[in-house]
DNA sequence: CTACAAATATACCAATTGGTATTTATTTTA
DNA sequence: TAAAATAAATACCAATTGGTATATTTGTAG
């Protein structure tokens, strides 16, 4: 046996990674059926043996995906010795996120919660829930470096958390459409700004 | 005659202003041409003598919507006295905005913008351009203002343009994602704050 | 008010969509 | 290693997709 994998694991998993990046490019409403099975060289049988429909097949991915970019930012964060570097992380988030994962159509946040707000609930549920997690984990952040005098006391760490997201997300959009990363590279700029002007 | 207006340049108009909403919120491969005629009350045939195929449809449709927007925005530019008034205006963006054209699914230049560019040139260079025109906007508002003395020199415009751009287009995808509206507030204090810190 | 042009509707097309029963092949367990 | 259980392939389905050729209606200019 497979230390815990089944058979049907590990294809569930297999169809995961093979389709992550297009759905990420595509979308949830352009990635047909069609597109899963040509990628995964599987027949349609074996898809809907493993997943109820192509939805779960989506949320599946994007949990996925979504796992990928964590766990990047994840590392680094581990490695930043005190609050105010774990919060500059996200001032150099897309060097590092792309040069290890690469671009694979984009932040599937970003990705997902503009195409499911309006058409697709789970999915739109998916995405929220991701946002409000990354918010969380950056005013626990901002919160614990005030706490250990890294930052200045009476800072909005909501606000500042909302902002370096959107930031974020704001940047890899307009750097994605324009093909021109520069946009990134001012919109990191702006974070480290931020970061630095909360600075005790 | 109709001042101008053909029989097929009003069907055209028609169609554009029937199917706005829809495509701004289903997206492009979303939206399909029996979505197109239901909501027009129109056949394929007439559809089809007006537009060549679906694209040049959601090609005019997204014009449509970006202008519904720029217009807006545009009013309150023209009626705000100084540059620094003027690039508040950015600060309040999304109440004005939503109030005079409610909520139809996002900013259309986001939702194009995510959607296209990895799927579909014209679109996407339709949402680039957007993009980069509002982006120059910005930027010779700030170096108007300067020359006006109004903010202070040596101010980075392009760096400033863009991220006002993500805030507002980070914090409308995380609005519309949660629907939770306060984090649309949040960004657009740092918006504020972001230009209160170049004031003279 | 008629004749011509332009716009719209009808009826069709092949291809593709997401999905399902059923058969066949492969794992797994005893 | 044989039997039972699981996974995958095959062959199908109705519905829908984007699109077109042709017929019919409507608007328009003389």
């Amino acid at each position: 046996m497979n230390a815990g994998t089944s058979k049907a694991e590990r294809t569930r998993n297999f169809i995961i990674e093979k389709t992550a990046e297009i759905f990420n490019r595509k979308g949830y409403a352009g990635t047909s059926m069609s597109d899963i099975t040509e990628a995964t060289g599987l027949t349609k049988g074996s898809i809907y043996g493993n997943f109820e429909n192509k939805e779960e097949v989506a949320l599946a991915v994007f949990e996925y995906n979504r796992s990928l970019v964590f766990n990047t930012v994840k590392a680094q964060l581990d490695k930043a010795p005190t609050y105010y570097e774990k919060l500059m992380v996200y001032g150099r988030v897309y060097k590092n996120v792309i040069s290890s994962v690469g671009n694979r159509g984009g932040c599937p946040i970003l990705n997902t919660a503009v195409e499911a707000d309006d058409t697709n609930v789970p999915l739109q549920l998916s995405a929220a829930k991701a946002l409000n997690s990354w918010k969380k984990s950056l005013m626990d952040i901002i919160r614990l470096g005030t706490e250990a005098g890294e930052f200045q006391p009476g800072v909005n760490a909501e606000e500042m958390a909302v902002s370096i997201i959107a930031l974020i997300e704001g940047g890899v959009m307009f750097s994605k459409v324009t093909g021109d990363y520069r946009h990134m590279e001012h919109v990191l700029a702006t974070v480290q700004a931020l970061v630095n002007r909360i600075k005790a």
